[in-house]
DNA sequence: CCTGGAGTTGTCCTA
DNA sequence: TTAGGACAACTCCAG
């Protein structure tokens, strides 16, 4: 121990030293560095996270103990208790970390600056997250938009200053010698059950791994962003989400590395519409921030009398990927192997649950939360809210996503569903996404046999759709 | 205050 | 085979 006042970098949401603007201003200040980790489940409640999430997070939070050469020291516990003890144990002059945007976490936040700073501490919060950040922007007339459009390009892209420049890495820092805090198992963030290992063999969490996938997309991945994004076969999305959300890495390097390409006229628009996916997440933290209800409640009240159905089965079978549509089961096996979904499946799947099976989005919110890597409240949220149309702006009601029509048009060869259903690998292109169509002696030449290898279809897909339809014109009819 | 145009991602039927 | 319109208003947004 020494006399010298440390000053704390509470680490996040921001599991980085590129462009971390809490850890460069701590370096900066002079005084040793503490980095800080603090697995705050209490405060969370029924958004603790999730098993995915929390194998990430241990690889991550592996990766970044490592780059701070073994200094990042652990805790368990509701953070404002822990991080005001551990200043006064240390005698921190500082407490420095990068803004988060979860209804809980900015209230807790405020509790914890407002203690810090009544203990005479330097408590500082700064920008690490957002390209935009939610209360800087609004309408002419004050309040929050509501519509995507006009929010990227008036609100973000039009009016205000552009996304802060990224803050380098430290060249050299010193750190703070203490021995406080767990060991890593001791957070106990990996299950029991080793169910983990394909996730292992798909992803790099840690920054490093953050850094070679953008690296790699920039690369190849815009070149057929704006088509390509669509093909759950191909390689073509950045596979960047659970990086974003741990903060493996920063969007402000993702936007200033994108842009920096869009010389090249030949992927301009690629770049753009790269770019406005970012938007999106902005959007829907933005969301978040002025609706803090929007996990749980419809932002469209009517939706409140929904006639959702109760059917613990159906939501089973959606949730094993065992629905009996291919490109649904395909996408709902690639989450449960790989914590991942390529986003045009998410849409199918999600609309299939909530449309053709008529079961509440908080069912897929809930399992969406358990099983994704990248699970994120804001992008959750807004996203169920999207496709169950009872967000603020939301796909129309008789938008209901063909599962067979998707599959065809979007996996036309069949890859994916072959790669996640390997008992219809067999079968011809033509019928994969439709084996209950599909003549017995091609069914018995590919060794299928519904409901022995692969079920026959939970529900009818027009009788489905006409229910769904009907149950969103009752919403209007009640009124 | 009024008004007109617009709104991520579809599907199905008909001519 | 393919292209166009219906599907439903409603709310949001900006001039």
């Amino acid at each position: 121990m020494s006399d010298v006042k440390p000053v704390i970098v509470w680490f996040r949401q921001d599991l980085r030293l590129f462009d971390n603007p809490a850890f460069s201003a701590a370096v900066r200040s002079g005084a040793p560095v503490m980095p800080v980790y603090v697995l705050d489940d209490d405060s969370a409640g029924e958004w603790a996270m999730g098993a995915a999430s929390r194998w990430w997070l241990h690889r991550s939070l592996e990766s970044l103990h490592k780059d701070l050469g073994g200094h990042l020291r652990l805790f368990q516990g509701k953070a404002d208790d822990v991080i005001p003890r551990l200043a006064d144990r240390v005698s921190a002059g500082g407490i420095y970390w990068n803004r988060c945007y979860e209804p809980w976490r900015i209230a807790r936040d405020t509790i914890i600056k407002k203690a810090l700073i009544e203990d005479g501490r330097d408590a500082q919060s700064f920008n690490g997250s957002l390209l935009f950040e939610p209360p800087n922007i609004a309408k002419a007339d004050g309040t929050p938009y509501k519509v995507f459009t006009p929010f990227y390009r008036k609100g973000c892209l039009a009016s205000g200053p552009p996304p802060r420049e990224v803050v380098d890495r430290p060249a050299d820092f010193r750190l703070y010698e203490h021995d406080a805090g767990t060991e890593l198992e001791g957070l106990g963030l990996l299950p029991d059950i080793r169910w983990y290992g394909e996730m292992e063999n798909t992803w790099s969490p840690g920054e490093h791994g953050a850094q070679a996938r953008l690296d790699a997309f920039l690369e190849q991945g815009l070149q057929d962003y704006r088509s390509g994004r669509n093909r759950p076969d191909k390689e073509a999305v950045s596979r960047l989400s659970p990086h974003l959300h741990f903060g493996e890495i920063s969007p402000h390097q993702i936007w200033h590395d994108a842009k920096a390409l869009a010389g090249d006229s030949s992927i301009a628009d690629n770049i753009d519409h790269f770019l406005s996916e970012l938007g999106w997440r902005e959007f829907s933290y933005y969301l978040l921030y002025h609706w803090p209800e929007l996990p749980r409640t419809n932002l469209q009240n009517k939706f409140d009398r929904f006639p959702w159905r109760d059917d613990t089965n159906a939501l089973e079978r959606w949730q094993r990927g065992l629905t009996g549509y291919p490109i649904v089961d395909a996408g709902m096996r690639e989450l449960w192997r790989t914590g991942y979904m390529h986003n045009r499946v998410r849409m199918i799947v999600g609309s299939f649950l909530v449309k053709n099976l008529l079961l509440h989005w908080h069912h897929g919110e809930d399992w969406f939360w358990d099983t994704l890597a990248d699970a994120d409240l804001a992008n959750n949220s807004a996203s169920w809210q999207w496709i169950a149309g009872c967000g603020a702006d939301a796909a129309p009601y008789f938008r209901i996503f063909n599962p067979v029509t998707q599959g065809q048009k979007f996996d036309p060869q069949g890859a994916y569903v072959r790669r996640y259903v390997p008992e219809l690998a067999k079968l011809p292109t033509r019928h994969l996404h439709n084996p209950w169509e599909t003549p017995a002696d091609v069914l018995a030449d590919a060794g299928v046999k519904l409901d022995e290898h692969y079920p026959a279809p939970i529900v009818d897909l027009k009788a489905s759709r006409e229910r769904a339809l009907a149950a969103f014109r009752s919403l209007k009819d009640a009124q």
